[in-house]
DNA sequence: AAGTGGTCTAGACCACACG
DNA sequence: GTGTGGTCTAGACCACTTC
């Protein structure tokens, strides 16, 4: 089932990225996209929220919503895997555990994923063969028997444990800096020691909000960055809705 | 004037943030919060989407609302100035202008900024009397001759930009990734040449979707990091809405 | 089966931008 | 002043989770 709203946002976002509104230009107002639609206003006003949250469209208080983009990138909302992001990019990409051991967690690991013992794992990931990302996760307790199973080169541990156990990654904090390479990154990743990584640290949980993992993951300078719309003001339903993208 | 969905989101947030409801505790159903706050349903949907938005809930379909932090962060909405952010985490924080000169864009300044020639500016941002940023930005020609009056140790450019020309930074794009530090980066900021540095390379316009700067800003590793929450699946109002935070 | 959130409607009033 | 988006209401139906 497609909601309404999302059919006009389709359409409307099909219109701005064929140029059919220049950058800077108006869109139309919201009656005239009603009428056009033959959709109530607040259904055309969720559909222009959608655009507003990729950083299409910005809109203000008595002026009408304006075009601020021409280009759609993938969204944040859909990196919880690094296998996802690669697939969808055309990108060939593969994955190898190198080491895997159970220990007692951190204080830091203890206080987002409970007391309980916690499995430790440190994978490599590469991107047309070549090593870019370094994962070290700390999988929680009740995950931990699942993830023990999967193979060494497993291409995707989020679509693995999705399917063998149903669980869904749904929300994910990050905290992303730079850091230095340690000898261990800098062996694996193949780059000198001390020289710029870009640091991505996440807690996961699940649809019912039960933690699943903390990692640290570290990715080779140049090969990935960050990418983020945002704006103040006024917007459309949410307060504010930054969008983040994750491109080459 | 405050709208009443907001007067309900403070009230929510305040009670989550007092740990009211513990993580992953189940929020009031939509129709308990509208009773309780004589409001509509739409009102009080709109409500918890502002708290879904800065990831303090989680929703889906058919289960009541899941609390999923109990931690503020400052919103990257807000974060369109160094000084804002700094002022509001009560840091002691200062500027001053390294360089300034006029010279012709750069092709990919040129696609964002137009043809005319720009105000190149050098700046170093300093948090508790540290150098911590460096800013290398781009100012569009309209704006240059503002810029261009501007006390050399202007603590906070948004702000004067607002003071003295009207002019609102509401929209923005930003590319984070990792770098090495130049020799001019490691003077300034006190480094080492090639130790890592946060970059965050940003485009923003004004409302009316004017360019304003493009900025090349690199952070001192360990200064700062940024901080995100995302979602995936049926979030209230739109389909998803990461928020970016800004912390230590 | 009951309850919940997700979608949608059709109206209303207000604050703000623009001419 | 006119038109725009922002807020709010009071209802309806549907898809999903939960028991």
């Amino acid at each position: 089932m497609v909601a309404r709203y999302e059919l006009i946002a389709d359409e409307l976002r099909g219109e701005i990225l064929a140029g059919a509104y220049p950058m800077g230009a108006q869109l139309p107002s919201e009656s005239e996209l009603a009428a056009r639609f033959g959709a109530a206003r607040g259904t055309v006003r969720q559909a222009v929220a959608v655009l507003a949250a990729e950083g299409l469209v910005g809109s203000r208080q008595g002026a009408r919503r304006i075009v601020l983009g021409n280009a759609r990138s993938q969204s944040f909302a859909e990196l919880h895997s690094f296998a996802q992001w690669a697939r969808a990019n055309g990108h060939r990409y593969g994955g190898l555990m190198i080491n895997q051991r159970r220990r007692p967690p951190t204080p830091a690991e203890a206080a987002r994923l409970g007391p309980g013992e916690v499995l430790d794992v440190l994978r490599v990931r590469t991107l047309e063969d070549e090593p870019v990302l370094l994962e070290r996760t700390a999988y929680a307790e009740w995950i931990a028997p699942v993830v023990e199973e999967l193979p060494p080169d497993c291409e995707s541990v989020t679509q693995a444990l999705y399917d063998s156990a149903g669980v869904v990654f749904a929300y994910g904090e990050h905290l992303i800096d730079a850091v230095p390479a340690s000898a261990q990154d800098a062996r694996l990743l193949g780059v000198r020691r001390g020289s710029p990584l870009l640091r991505q640290r996440r807690v996961t949980t699940t649809h019912e909000g039960r933690p699943v993992e903390c990692s640290d993951d570290r990715y080779r300078a140049g090969s990935v960055a960050f990418s983020i719309r945002n704006s103040i003001g006024a917007n459309p339903l949410v307060r504010h809705a930054g969008d983040l993208h994750f491109g080459a």
